[in-house]
DNA sequence: TGAGTAATTCAAATTAATATGAAATAGCAA
DNA sequence: TTGCTATTTCATATTAATTTGAATTACTCA
């Protein structure tokens, strides 16, 4: 019976041994296997860290945001003359760029300026950069 | 009435004459006001464009499949068993990689392999410079 | 203090992304 | 043809992201 099981399982899960593409079954094995490749897999922290960041960068108004300050630091109000949307909108979006460390916020008497940060500006060079 | 409209519009919405903090006027005068810092914005369809490319990204599971996939072409199944994730879903996942040119697929008898794009490796460049 | 402006927070509604399992397609080999 | 494996597609369920407008906070100035 448990003998059974795990022939079973074999078949079902990861049964690599006989019928693969030849190329693949061979580059495989000089890589040491499936556990090499998953060796060179960054760990699940890098992979979320690096997800959240393309989150905050997936959106076109977040985008708009950030060339806006590229330019120079500015408050909500004029950010929001800009890409002409709510401000309780607006302030959604501030704050996933905040989060990610995209942009700072700065409170100066009645406003708040925001000014991009390097990883900021790195990342709108990565964006254009991976668009062509 | 038509003149009362006319004030009351440019108090809510854009009314940037009497007060703004000191430096960012003086910036936003430099770079030609709201109408010069618009004109250094990318056109809406290059700012969608650039926000789709990020949203593939924007997952651990299709982060990993780029990395291994970074190592040697794989077909599905072994894909499958580095994700370990329900086939269904490892479809969806490769169509969203499929659909922004991070990856190709290239059916060979039985097996479909997928092999990343020179937009991939540049995507997962980008992703770790990022990071950091 | 109170009025006014700037910006954020909150709860609810809407929309979009992801997950799941069953059914379908495509190729191969007997 | 039939059966088998690999992969995708589809409909549906679930979860997550975004939007909306009202209420709130924080600051300034008279």
């Amino acid at each position: 019976m448990v003998l059974k099981r795990t022939s079973l399982l074999k078949k079902n899960c990861c049964d690599f041994s006989h019928e693969l593409p030849d190329p693949i079954k061979k580059d495989l094995d000089k890589q040491g296997g499936i556990e090499g490749l998953l060796s060179k897999i960054p760990d699940s922290t890098a992979l979320l860290d690096g997800s959240r960041l393309h989150q905050a960068l997936a959106d076109p108004i977040r985008l708009s945001i950030l060339y806006a300050l590229l330019s120079q630091p500015l408050c909500v109000c004029v950010i929001k003359g800009i890409v002409n949307i709510a401000a309780s909108k607006l302030s959604y979006h501030l704050n996933i760029l905040k989060e990610q460390e995209l942009i700072v916020g700065e409170q100066q008497g009645n406003w708040i300026i925001y000014t991009i940060t390097d990883s900021g500006r790195k990342a709108l060079k990565c964006t254009e950069r991976m668009g062509k």
